[in-house]
DNA sequence: CTGAAAGCGCTTACAG
DNA sequence: CTGAAAGCGCTTACAG
């Protein structure tokens, strides 16, 4: 051992990996990883990820199920054990593909039932239905609802339980859904809807990059107050959503616990679960600054 | 070929690289990875490799030297074929073990010099310089440094510019240093400095982040105009200084160029440089609205 | 030009 | 309990 130590030798995992078939390696599929959401949850798994004595490999894809399907490739092609993918949609023949190479798959954030997979995901209805109860009892008349038309399961969610709850409330939404999920379709929605002769007074934005593009074009350009003359809820609670200047009232996605979640499963024995699972976490409100003080709490 | 195909085969990497020596694995360490500017390099970094037909590891460290010492070895045991350090700094003996391994290494924004690397940087200095003669030219008297005291080479360096152009105009400067580089230590350095009697009328933050931090603590905590009040300058252009709540003066780090060349480097025979090689880029400063109209341009 | 053998560095099952 | 052999899936050099 002392002798191994002073040449410098170490257990070549190239080698382990071909006859253990267990590689150590982990695939992390994802897009838009330079985003404030993505960039945190990417930070902390590929921390746990390590902790559990795996070696994250890093696959970028755009935001399309056809790139998602050649990074899966590319994984296999490494013997990856698991691969964790947070974008896009693999399709039924490639899920099944990868299980046959003994690839495990977690799919974070996205609702399509795939076989032999761990789904985890967010109660983004509830949520949504918690931001328009919330916006009604602390005085808004005319909710609006914000959102990129990305498309992606947990926006739709997220946008229905919007909806359901102004239903049964018996309320009119006024909704703006357009371009990507990003800082500049929130700034462009809010230029839009704040220069028309019925304001809305309260706005659910589906993420908080689109609720910062929209606070800003509240305040820069119509001189709006937040909260007095619009309130604003945002989703994620990105670290920005705590910058004084925004001050945020978000719902706050419990990214330890998804990663958790997603190495737990990955370290139980893979023949417990032949069939797909599924968890479901809540995402509380944390209550900042964009939001008038309810009468009742 | 056609039975290949359908029978879903795919080339076994850990195999090939046992024997051919080429794993096609490229290591990123890097430390602070949800960091906006961080993630912004990251992700051009992955893609770019990808397209360079690499397969991105992705090795997270915190921001000693010795969590980066221990990546390298996790690198290695995977027959990396270079890493390329964001953070912290491997020390000669780690170094020199990469190279018998035939591992390239390139260091990115790090001045320490070491045998048989690229170094990738930034004219520091020269930025740090144009801070302190932009801040002047623009009517600014009461001139402020704040900085972390992270004590990176590239922070160093920014902050040496920006004191030898004082020296050199026979200015003095007000410094605050503090703290880890981030929001936070921004919001508390700016709270401190502009409870001071004689106020700073220009400052020249060496990060966006601090740069946020200060400019919210100016405007949420003391009510002061940005930048009639005091003149802001940043480093680093990550997109929140984009923002119109904070539309920062700000020097852009040219991400693309440093991967770039990071590739080329690694894209190239390597028998080519046993020396160190040392290639020095320059961030344009981007003008704002943080800064006032010069009189002269 | 085609085809079989050697070997990369491991781990696992088996023989001594 | 120790030690040698087989084999993981490739690539490269060599024989036919």
């Amino acid at each position: 051992m002392a002798a191994a130590d002073t040449l410098g030798y170490q257990v070549n995992h190239l080698a382990r990996g071909l006859i253990s078939s267990q590689s150590g390696l982990v695939a992390i599929i994802a897009a838009e990883i330079e985003t404030p959401f993505r960039a945190a949850l990417l930070s902390s798994l590929a921390q746990k990820l390590q902790t559990a004595g795996k070696t994250p490999v890093l696959i970028a894809t755009e935001n399309s199920d056809e790139s998602v399907r050649n990074a899966l490739r590319q994984a296999t092609s490494y013997r990856t054990e698991a691969a964790i993918i947070l974008s896009g949609m693999p399709d039924t023949a490639l899920t099944e593909m990868c299980l046959r190479h003994g690839m495990r798959l977690v799919l974070i954030n996205r609702d399509d039932a795939q076989p032999g997979t761990l789904q985890i995901r967010l109660n983004d209805h509830a949520a949504g239905k918690v931001a328009f109860n919330t916006l009604m009892r602390t005085g808004c008349k005319r909710p609006a609802l914000v959102s990129s038309n990305a498309g992606t399961p947990s926006l739709v969610s997220r946008i229905e339980g919007f909806e359901d709850a102004a239903k049964d409330h018996g309320t009119e939404v006024f909704k703006m859904i357009r371009g990507e999920t990003s800082y500049d379709t929130g700034l462009q929605i809010g230029t839009d809807l704040f220069a028309q002769d019925v304001r809305p007074d309260g706005v659910f934005c589906v993420t908080d990059l689109l609720a910062c593009g929209l606070m800003d074009a509240a305040r820069c350009r119509f001189s709006l107050n937040v909260p007095n003359d619009v309130a604003v809820i945002g989703y994620d609670n990105i670290p920005q959503s705590g910058w004084e200047s925004y001050d945020l009232t978000t719902f706050s996605q419990p990214i330890d616990e998804i990663n958790e979640a997603a190495i737990n499963w990955l370290s139980s024995p893979p023949d417990v679960a032949t069939e797909n699972e599924i968890i479901e976490l809540e995402a509380p409100l944390i209550w900042r600054g964009t939001i008038r003080k309810a009468a009742t709490t």
